[in-house]
DNA sequence: CAGTGGTCTAGACCACATT
DNA sequence: ATGTGGTCTAGACCACTGT
């Protein structure tokens, strides 16, 4: 495994922040100190505190110095690329999950638009729901080129397909398209989900692309609108 | 004005790849080139590729070079932290601003936990609604406190808030926590928007902040399902 | 092999905040 | 005046990609 000692600087620093032991509203050592404390220069210390700050754990200040914010108020985001399966640990709650389609498909018009695929292009379609605290309040409906991950299994769809992919297919998953918007509830939904009396359904659909800027996969994380909640830190840009 | 050769070297490039002077799917020089190009160190350049990587116009790939993206696809993200008359600039749409409600108003038991208000905080409360196209359709509920925005004016309201606060009071914005859930439909909604049948609206809660950490506002921007679309760019776990 | 990006260093100068 | 973070430099070594 290779060590990036500014990444190891900034797990222990937010592992600090997380469990208490630096506290909200207290500055960090100066950057020259930590920069002493961890043997280091002080650029690296400094892209640990970038990383920290984009990352909503720190404000740096001019003059003053690095002060910790308070993530409680923050509940953290959730809001990059996590695979349901991260997304549910960080929950700490109890879910299940149903694959419900699971084969090869040709690509049709919609998926050429979206995937950017040829009419010979084979795609893997999975639909799965999943069930938390007992109700079933998301439709994960997802499409992969078959040219980057050649074989897939429903045993892995139902644990993790991108632990498959960057665990044993050794692929790696960079970067996403993402875009919310609410749609009318289908008949699928109704099918798959507990809608209750519900219309409409908040709908996540993710363009996924690999390390070399291909795009591998998209998917619709279709979530029953009283169970939608997204939670984002944003920087302005100056 | 203070100069910054990375923005600079960022903003050049960024321009670049918009205009599709640099196409999609092939390298920029090398780091040492453009180090040449712009007569500035290599990490200068990393740190000027560093930005266009995290905002979507490109990918480092080791080895290879630093490859452009298609923004065209990613349509462009405005999911930061945006005024409305910023985001309006940008759609290059028809936009109508109405303030409904403006004044000052004491903390209530909802405020005081929003904002992390006392009793003796005074608040602005403004409610705006935002017609696109000919249809009102984003209701805008602020709360600013007194103790950083000492004046407001119902014109400023009618123009940009934002605007003022950087501009007129130098004040720097600079982080924000949001939140989207969906709420169901208020009378309050009803009547300030044009919400046909939808029983439930689209809601992003912002606590937004300032430079030296203090939280001076929190805003509702409540949004009719139909027109509701929220864009992003993200990395997987740095 | 040569060329690329990724990490790291030791030092310099600047702008800002506090004393 | 001192200490803080912000920018920038010139160079080093590494890991990865292509030929």
């Amino acid at each position: 495994m290779k060590v990036n000692k500014f990444k190891v600087i900034f797990q222990e620093i937010a592992n600090q922040i997380k469990s208490g032991d630096l506290e909200p509203n207290k500055t960090l050592p100066s950057e020259h100190e930590l920069a002493e404390q961890y043997g280091t220069s002080r650029e690296t210390i400094r892209k640990a505190l970038t990383l920290l700050a984009q990352n909503g754990f720190i404000q740096k200040i001019k003059g003053k110095g690095s002060v910790v914010l308070d993530m409680r108020k923050m509940s953290f985001p959730v809001s990059g690329l996590v695979s349901f399966k991260e997304l549910a640990k960080n929950l700490g709650k109890a879910s299940k999950t149903r694959v419900h389609e699971f084969g090869l498909i040709k690509a049709d018009a919609f998926l050429k638009q979206q995937l950017n695929a040829s009419s010979k292009d084979e795609i893997w379609k999975v639909v799965r729901s999943r069930e938390i605290d007992g109700e079933k309040i998301i439709l994960d409906k997802d499409f992969l080129m078959k040219k980057y991950i050649p074989l897939l299994t429903k045993e892995v769809c139902e644990n993790s397909i991108y632990e498959y992919i960057e665990q044993d297919l050794g692929l790696k998953i960079s970067f996403a398209k993402k875009e919310i918007v609410v749609e009318e509830c289908t008949d699928e939904d109704r099918g798959y989900l507990d809608i209750d009396d519900f219309q409409h359904i908040v709908v996540v659909k993710n363009y996924v692309y690999l390390d070399d800027t291909s795009l591998f996969q998209y998917t619709e994380s279709r979530h029953r609108l009283d169970k939608f909640r997204f939670v984002d830190f944003a920087r302005r840009g100056h």
